[in-house]
DNA sequence: GGCATGACATACATATATGAATGTAAACGT
DNA sequence: ACGTTTACATTCATATATGTATGTCATGCC
């Protein structure tokens, strides 16, 4: 048809990504064409063009509205007391993840990511969730390593160890519950978990 | 050219799927063409359309011959023993399944059906994963819960909780050691990972 | 109020993969 | 020894996605 106005235009382009959404996370990114997401925004391919250069453009776009680095997580907390409870801050930062997650935004996203999406044009999905891994034990490790200097840990315990058990925790949950969210909640399974193995990991006196 | 012996024919079958494996795991499933698998396996696409009735058909093959049942890893141990030993039933089982994944063949097909590979056809990859999961979930639960009955796990945990945290733990590594498996060697860290977990769910006595 | 530009839709040209059809020479059964 | 079938190679027809080029009209600016 005819020109939008510039907040038109705006929310097409956030249409855009939607429904790059929707069918990405419902048949692959691999198989959707670009007509298919213009068409799931009442739009045509003109629209996706216009907006994104390519599908590669467009994929990257629909990342950005989802950034989520670690540390993060624990900055939004802000509670200074954590400075000198490192297993509690792991708890909290878990915590604000699951709840994260569990935004549809969040959840749909990272499972396109990690399910739905090989390696296509220039972007490596692998090397995404390998930086997410890297950032994530790194954060842990810092923790644990205070936590251990705090005497805070099983004095038989190394952070590494108890870092990497955590991640591949963490880690192994989500790839469990962004193949099938509906089976369980993150925020309960998670949170149990999580408090268990933190139970587990700390000394006892 | 011109006719093979079954003898010789058999062999270009399996050369289709190593051929397959390769192109695979390097390109991704999506990204490539049976004519690509052919060339790597120096045939035509016309071999592939004899041996296989199309993508699908190459896919299922390629699986079939890395077919590996939880439960089968603790028969073929064949200690019994360890019927009355149900953690280091489950640590000699995970032992098994670091040493087999690391073959090369198990390594791809996994690393291809978890990494690489996006729903396409009939086939379906997530499916393939949650049954998987579900049976390792479902084999762990049993040992433990007889680990329960019989006071060797720490009283204040349920077999489920127990059973979760040590599938998502070996979930979590199997996922970041096909990610990059020359980064580390499952076996080790498995081995660590696996030893330090059950160390920590085992009743002090 | 005229005009350049923005925000798309439409049309086209190209590339690539698939599946089927056909060709072929050697192996195998009889 | 001969015809049939096997194990492919080659060719062709079709479909589908991509990127670009062009058309169109309203919007925003001067």
């Amino acid at each position: 048809m005819a020109r939008r106005t510039k907040a038109e235009a705006a929310a097409t382009r956030e249409a855009l990504l939607d429904a790059a959404e929707a069918v990405f996370l419902e048949r692959g990114v691999a198989r959707t064409s670009l007509e298919q997401i213009a068409r799931e925004a009442g739009m045509t391919r003109g629209a996706v063009y216009w907006h994104f250069k390519n599908k590669a453009d467009l994929f990257r776009a629909m990342l950005q509205r989802v950034r989520m680095p670690f540390e993060e997580l624990v900055e939004e907390i802000g509670d200074p007391e954590l400075a000198n409870k490192p297993l509690e801050a792991i708890r909290q930062a878990c915590q604000s993840g699951f709840a994260r997650l569990e935004q549809p935004r969040y959840r749909r996203v990272h499972a396109i990511l990690i399910h739905h999406c090989e390696t296509f044009a220039e972007i490596d999905p692998l090397a995404m969730q390998n930086e997410m891994a890297e950032e994530a034990c790194g954060a842990l490790l810092g923790y644990f390593t205070s936590a251990a200097r705090m005497g805070h840990l099983r004095p038989d315990l190394s952070p590494e160890v108890a870092a990497r058990l955590l991640q591949a925790i963490l880690g192994g949950l989500f790839h469990d519950w962004l193949r099938n969210y509906e089976q369980f909640s993150l925020r309960e399974r998670g949170t149990q978990l999580i408090e268990v193995q933190l139970h587990l990991l700390r000394a006892e006196r």
